[in-house]
DNA sequence: GCCAACGTTGGC
DNA sequence: GCCAACGTTGGC
C-alpha cells in the first residue's frame, strides 16, 4: 500500500544584508548559492521538490524566522565555486565533479512578524529544534513536521 | 590520523 | 567588538 509522504521542512539562514526575504519576494525565486559547509551541503542534497523551508535572518536584530519558501529545483550546481572572483570560489572543485550543489527556492510568504530567536527559545527545546541548540552554526538544517506546524501557528 | 593554529559564524 | 563554538588546514 502506498503512503503519501508529506513534504520535508528545512531551515535556511541568510544574513539580510547579503540576501533578505524581501530580496526573495522581489525576485520570486533564487539559487541558494554560497553554502560551503559539508554538513549543510548534504542537507541541500537531500531536499526534494516541494519541500518547504523557513527563511532565517542571521546576524540581524533580532535574529529569527521571517518567512517561508519552497524548493522548486534540486541538484543545482552552485556556479560560484568556479568563479575566481567570487567569495565562494573553490579552486579544488572541478566542473567534472562539482563539489557544491544546492537548490532553487521560490518565495511562498513573508511572515507579518519576525519570529525571533528569543521567542523560539521560549517555545522550543534543543531536542525540538536544532536551531535553539547553543552554538549551532549550521546554515541549513532539517525541521520535523510537527515542529514546523507549531512554528507556523506563531505567524 | 592526531592536534594545534587559524578562520568563520553568529548571538549578544 | 567580543567571544564561544566549531569547522578546516597543515605539519608531523
Amino acid at each position: 500500500m502506498n503512503s503519501v509522504k508529506s513534504a520535508n521542512y528545512w531551515l535556511m539562514k541568510s544574513e539580510p544584508d547579503v540576501y533578505s526575504i524581501l530580496d526573495l519576494q522581489r525576485e520570486h525565486d533564487t539559487i541558494w548559492d554560497g553554502v560551503r559547509n559539508y554538513q549543510a551541503r548534504n542537507f541541500l542534497r537531500q531536499m526534494k521538490l516541494g519541500d518547504l523551508a523557513f527563511f532565517y535572518h542571521s546576524n540581524s536584530t533580532p535574529p529569527g524566522i521571517v518567512g517561508l519558501m519552497k524548493i522548486v529545483k534540486t541538484d543545482v550546481v552552485d556556479l560560484t565555486q568556479f568563479e575566481p572572483t567570487s567569495k565562494y570560489y573553490d579552486p579544488k572543485s572541478t566542473s567534472d565533479s562539482p563539489r557544491w550543489h544546492t537548490v532553487t527556492v521560490q518565495f511562498v510568504e513573508a511572515f507579518p512578524e519576525i519570529i525571533s530567536l528569543a521567542t523560539l527559545k521560549e517555545q522550543f527545546t534543543a531536542d525540538d529544534l536544532l536551531l535553539v541548540r547553543p552554538g549551532n552554526r549550521l546554515s541549513v538544517m532539517p525541521i520535523c513536521v510537527d515542529v514546523a506546524n507549531r512554528i507556523l501557528v506563531y505567524r
